[in-house]
DNA sequence: TAGAATACTGAACGTCGTTCAGTCATGACA
DNA sequence: TGTCATGACTGAACGACGTTCAGTATTCTA
């Protein structure tokens, strides 16, 4: 019967989510989990080959969601609020999926990402999108015309990924209203932007032919 | 012999260093670090007390060189000037220092620094240091007066945290200038301060007793 | 109703951090 | 020189981990 099995896939899944969320990762055993579904430890196997299999079946649930509400926003009258709510929507997913974030902007090792490189095409996605905003705030004359729409981008995602990877890493004292000082670094950085800060970096399509070919070479 | 003591814990904390830059701090276990100073598992703990403990001497003597730096700073006639160059020596620590500052900064699998915070005494102070820098420029006008230093500060360093996560983790394009990046993040986020962007944030110290109870409740 | 397919158990493997009884070298004192 | 305490180190063991797998139920198919 396919329903019961999609039924036991979803129970393991449930359990799962919930201790990651309580427990953390780490923290989580194999063992823990099939007690909570009330299986023993190898059952899990028939239906995951492995711990981390179940963390990117729950993280690719999170980004399809996150996803749906990517597509489901539509400009508004206002450029830079949509800047404001493409940045927020960085972070929300460094909250919601703090492995899959760490996974994909701050892992050092990078184990398996090749491996699981189609669950990332959503990844360049969100960012295409998110350089379209950026370009309309500048040809709406919101940012100075000078304004490379490529560093604006990187400018406007650094902070968020900074206090997303201290918050990951838990350096980020227990007192500190992450919410409020993302929400603040987003304008501080649209103020930046706007007040023309940015003067040193260059977009990367300004780099010559003859250096990208190097590269590749 | 006290000397031959210092010298094998030394060693240790080399082998340990090296083994945690190559591999990872959850990828080196005890056993692997005594087998590289051809000691047995158990002997190590007649140094340290746990595998946290020597990440911890690890981390204390990284960062003991970044404060050093800051400590070793005097004011200029700029305050500006002091904050700019206070967060670049944040940056160029990342550069100089990648293994400590990954280590220290964006591990997620490292042991907790808050909770040996007392050991990191020096540090409050490097911080406190950088503190007094912003808060000069608050008193001289040149941020609002409503400017929280202590969230001015945190945005100062989110996006150096960010970018030099990014760039350690491989995630940053070779074409991108990442010193211009980074000073373009510090010039916007002092512009977006000056702006007076900031709002939602409060300083630690700000929070009422009172928040902090129904917090605790 | 026989046989095949599936679901699950439970013991085991090799890893981990950590502990500890025991061995061995050293050096002080008689 | 002989005795003995001290400290350093070994190596086996403990309980946890993720994972595997032979075996046993249970269910479906013909």
């Amino acid at each position: 019967m396919l329903a019961a099995r999609e039924t036991t896939r979803r129970a393991i899944l449930d359990a799962a989510l919930d201790l990651f969320i309580s427990h953390g990762y780490g923290q989580t055993s194999i063992r823990s989990i099939a007690a909570r579904v009330e299986y023993s430890p190898g059952a899990i196997y028939g239906y995951f080959v492995s711990k981390d299999e179940i963390f990117y079946a729950l993280a690719e649930e999170g980004l399809r969601d996150l996803g749906a509400r990517e597509l489901a926003e539509v400009p508004s009258s206002d450029p830079i609020e949509d800047v404001r709510a493409s940045a927020w929507r960085l972070y929300e997913f460094s909250k919601e999926q703090p492995q899959y974030f760490a996974l994909v902007f701050l892992d050092r090792h990078v184990p398996r990402v090749s491996k699981e490189y189609e669950r990332f095409a959503f990844i360049s996605e969100m960012r295409s999108r998110a350089l379209a905003r950026v370009e309309r705030c500048i040809a709406e004359g919101l940012f100075p015309e000078t304004t490379h729409a490529e560093v604006a981008l990187r400018l406007l995602w650094a902070p968020i990924v900074g206090i997303a990877a201290l918050r990951l890493s838990h350096r980020m004292p227990e007192a500190v209203d992450i919410d409020a000082l993302v929400r603040d670094a987003i304008e501080t950085t649209i103020a930046g932007i706007r007040a023309g800060a940015p003067r040193h970096a260059r977009p990367i399509d300004a780099e010559s032919a003859g250096a990208r070919a190097a590269r590749t070479a």
